[in-house]
RNA sequence: GGGCUGGUAGCUCAGUUGGUUAGAGCAACUGACUUUUAAUCAGUAGGCCGCGGGUUCGAGUCCCGCCCGGCUCACCA
């Protein structure tokens, strides 16, 4: 029945059939360790030969079989459970002839239970010394090879089990990402944030400028959106009383795939009342300080070669004064706008017919300025036209109040005063409106029912994106962002 | 989408200017082995060489097209 098969598969299917016939379940599950093995290799690993001998404790444990030395009568193997491995000693002289067979049925990838006493080897290794085997759970796919692991990359991703099996790198990675969200978590509801949980589907995908995926509901027969950012949902949540709000969800853009861009990922948004952005600066330092101590224990770390330091205060500069500076211009050149469109065209790069000088000036910025940074960097003062949802700077209304994080070039974080007058949210709404008419895909759409809750009234407040999934990337030092995603997006096969 | 680059056994990889029947290590199978941990030793088996055309006496190798990746540029977080 498997003829099509490689070999080996149907091989250990027919091993499964054997087993069954010894009246075996190759699938059992009642075995219930006593002992996990991070917890006795922490109790363990600092006593001697003669200490632990003298433990009279039996431990059991359950887990994958991750390495066979079969010898004959002495068998060692590996076992791994989810806090850790450790050795397992069988004697061929101590198990009953059913159990001998069954432990000659034993491959790599296996789970089973054992129980037993520790000892050390007279290698010194800390092992556990089972008289009996329970055969928990049969593999019939061999694992990849054991010191070269999986290398493919796209096999990597596309079969994430297999490479979570087989490299413990990954591993960390993802439980390194666990623990920042976690922490994330905790930072906030330490200072008064509650989560709230927003919609993913949406008629009018807003909070962000970038282009959406689109789905159907069949029984309204309605297309409906994916979100693009919960800002909007957020925003209206602070209007009906909840002053620190946040939410950790998945966010869509349909847009190109790269290591740094991935078309589902985990963005962190948070909005708290009486705040400007000036408070955001400190409170995404503080995060950020806090994540890197408890991550890596310090603030200087290496990425991808390169290092970046955390330490407060972080680097900030106006979006301006940084294009200035890099171009030579001065801030009435950057407001006439013609030097930065010249540049531009000179680059081959085209603005839509009635793009400003706003417009201009942040596309130099991307281009010639963004991707030259390298420690953590506050952006801030952009122009109005780049952020309808902003408030505008008081001295100077052209630009809003508002910042983001740049980390290696990258943006890590987008960040403002809130623009609570409505009737400002409604201007800039319509000359969004004014933008997609002529071809800005990306502008935002008109959202009514948010004008409304304006009009309601939000008390004054500043709220603050981070993407999760490029943060662990420089946590992690992952040069892509499938490296922290456990299922990053592929072409069906 | 453009450029560069890759796809050979379950896994990691060789494969010469085109030339017998496509190789190795690990994993697997059979056997030996009472402290191994990349165990060792003897033997056996395992291939749609990504897919489809073409050139040639002969193609894993050369040419064309396609599929699926990786890096990178452009757009985006």
């Amino acid at each position: 029945m498997n003829e099509d098969k490689p070999e080996i598969i149907s091989q250990r299917y027919q091993k499964i059939e054997k087993i069954r016939e010894r009246g075996v379940n190759p699938y059992f599950n009642r075995f219930k360790p006593k002992n996990q093995i991070g917890e006795i290799r922490a109790r363990l690993d600092s006593l001697g030969k003669e200490e632990i001998e003298k433990i009279e404790e039996e431990f059991s444990v359950a887990g994958r079989i991750v390495r066979l030395n079969f010898m004959g009568k002495v068998n060692f193997l590996g076992l791994r459970d989810r806090t850790g491995e450790i050795q397992i000693y069988l004697n061929r002289t101590d198990l009953s002839e059913e159990k001998q067979w069954l432990l000659k049925q034993l491959d790599v990838g296996d789970f089973i239970g054992v129980s037993g006493k520790a000892f050390r080897t007279r290698t010194n290794e800390l092992t556990i010394y089972s008289k009996d085997l329970i055969l928990v759970t049969k593999s019939i796919r061999p694992l990849p090879e054991k010191w070269h692991g999986l290398k493919d990359v796209e096999a990597r991703y596309r079969q994430r089990y297999v490479d979570l099996v087989a490299t413990p790198k990954v591993r960390e990675i993802f439980q390194t990402r666990a623990a920042i969200i976690s922490q994330i978590r905790k930072f906030l509801e330490d200072r008064g944030f509650i989560e709230m949980e927003t919609p993913i589907l949406q008629s009018i995908p807003g909070g962000a400028l970038a282009r959406p995926f689109v789905t159907h509901h069949n029984a309204l027969d309605i297309d409906l959106y994916l979100r693009i950012a919960t800002e909007l949902h957020l925003k209206r949540l602070v209007v009906g009383g909840f002053e620190r709000v946040y939410e950790i969800g998945r966010c869509f853009r349909n847009e190109g795939i790269s290591t740094w861009h991935n078309p589902e990922y985990t963005m962190l948004e948070f909005y708290l009342a009486y705040a400007d952005y000036e408070d955001l600066i400190k409170l995404s330092e503080e995060m950020l300080v806090s994540l890197l101590q408890q991550i890596r224990g310090q603030l200087k770390i290496s990425f991808q070669e390169k290092e970046l330091d955390f330490t407060p205060p972080f680097a900030r500069i106006t979006m301006e004064d940084a294009v200035a500076k890099k171009l030579g211009l001065s801030k009435e050149e950057i407001r006439q706008g013609l030097a930065t469109k010249n540049w531009l065209k000179q680059k081959g790069l085209k603005l839509l017919e009635g793009d400003g000088w706003g417009k201009a000036l942040t596309a130099v910025f991307e281009q010639a300025v963004e991707h030259e940074i390298l420690n953590p960097t506050f952006i801030t003062q952009f122009p109005v036209e780049v952020s309808p949802l902003s408030r505008r700077n008081e001295q100077d209304p052209e630009v809003t109040d508002r910042f983001e994080l740049i980390i290696a070039g990258k943006e890590v974080a987008n960040a403002f005063s809130e623009l609570n007058d409505p009737a400002d949210q409604r201007k800039r709404f319509e000359e969004q409106a004014r933008a997609k008419a002529k071809g800005d895909e990306e502008a935002h759409p008109i959202d009514e029912d948010f004008i409304q809750a304006l009009e309601i009234g939000m008390p004054p407040c500043a709220g603050e994106g981070i993407g999760i999934d490029r943060l662990t990337m420089f946590l992690t030092d992952s040069p892509s962002i499938r490296e922290v995603i456990p299922f990053p997006l592929l072409r069906p096969e």
